[in-house]
DNA sequence: TGTATTTAGGATAAAATTGTCCTTATTTAA
DNA sequence: TTAAATAAGGACAATTTTATCCTAAATACA
């Protein structure tokens, strides 16, 4: 469904959420320990979210990464966006070149339908009850 | 989404579906130009589709491919899970090993309600419905 | 029988994704 | 001012996915 990229930069975002609404700046170290995934190569998710203006990052002793907007103004379209591109929201379900309304292709009327209940859930899901779910121990970044 | 194999062999069953209706065997040249597919690739996916009972292939002049079973008996799920596994229908929305509603990651809730939408279309959908908008010129299978 | 046609399948190759390593830049604090 | 800590980013490596090529096996038909 997502990339590991995707599914890195995900846990990351709700991992930060959720520490530095304690804590402030949280460190890549501590990210990829917690959310069990390579430590470089979070590097680089981390660098791209920050570029894309979802994070802010301080070098330095104490840096670290902050969310660049408030959680509940944070969605899971705007990380998977940011990461996957818009593919997920709006490509076709068989790989045409688009998706058409005008020139369907056979899974079209079935699939958008799903495609975009899926879209819909990413853009209304915010970090903020993704992070309170994890801070009551209502769920779980590993397993 | 789907892997790009899922996506040539769910083309390439609906073309053999629509075709095969009218003209027996359907042969992998033939399946590979109609859905805009690279040859060689598209006889692998075949291939295994044959291997995992949904096609029979018979080689010779006049060979080609046909249903294993009437397109009615022929949905969606079938397809995918031959040849991209059950990861789609049972896996994490974040990557996590097992999806688990016991100890479920941060995105559970939300996420496998769309999984099992998607699901429950992929199950819902038949062959012989998507070969009759195909042959309808409802649906196309290129750009 | 022999030849042409078609699928099966093994061996590679190319491309994309995932992952690592190392150096540089920046910042903190002693 | 110096040393330590941290993110940035370039280069490279491993793995997976996608794609191609070639030979073998089976089949139809002249
Ligand atoms: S054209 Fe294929 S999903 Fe819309
Ligand atoms: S545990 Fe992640 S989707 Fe169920």
């Amino acid at each position: 469904m997502f990339s590991k990229a995707c599914e890195y930069g995900i846990k990351a975002m709700i991992y930060i959420a959720q520490k530095s609404d304690e804590d402030g700046k949280v460190s890549l170290k501590e990210i990829a320990e917690k959310t069990d995934s390579p430590v470089a190569f979070t590097a680089k998710i981390l660098q791209a979210l920050s570029r894309e203006g979802l994070l802010i990052s301080t070098k330095g002793p104490t840096g670290g990464f902050v969310l660049a907007k408030s959680p509940s103004n944070m969605n899971l379209a705007q990380i998977v966006s940011a990461i996957d591109g818009d593919k997920v929201f709006v490509g076709c379900g068989l790989g045409l070149e688009t998706c058409d309304n005008e020139r369907p292709c056979p899974v079209h009327h079935k699939f958008a339908i799903v495609r975009d209940e899926l879209t819909l859930m990413l853009n209304l899901t915010t970090l903020q009850e993704l992070a309170l779910g994890l801070k009551n121990g209502d769920s779980f970044l590993t397993r």
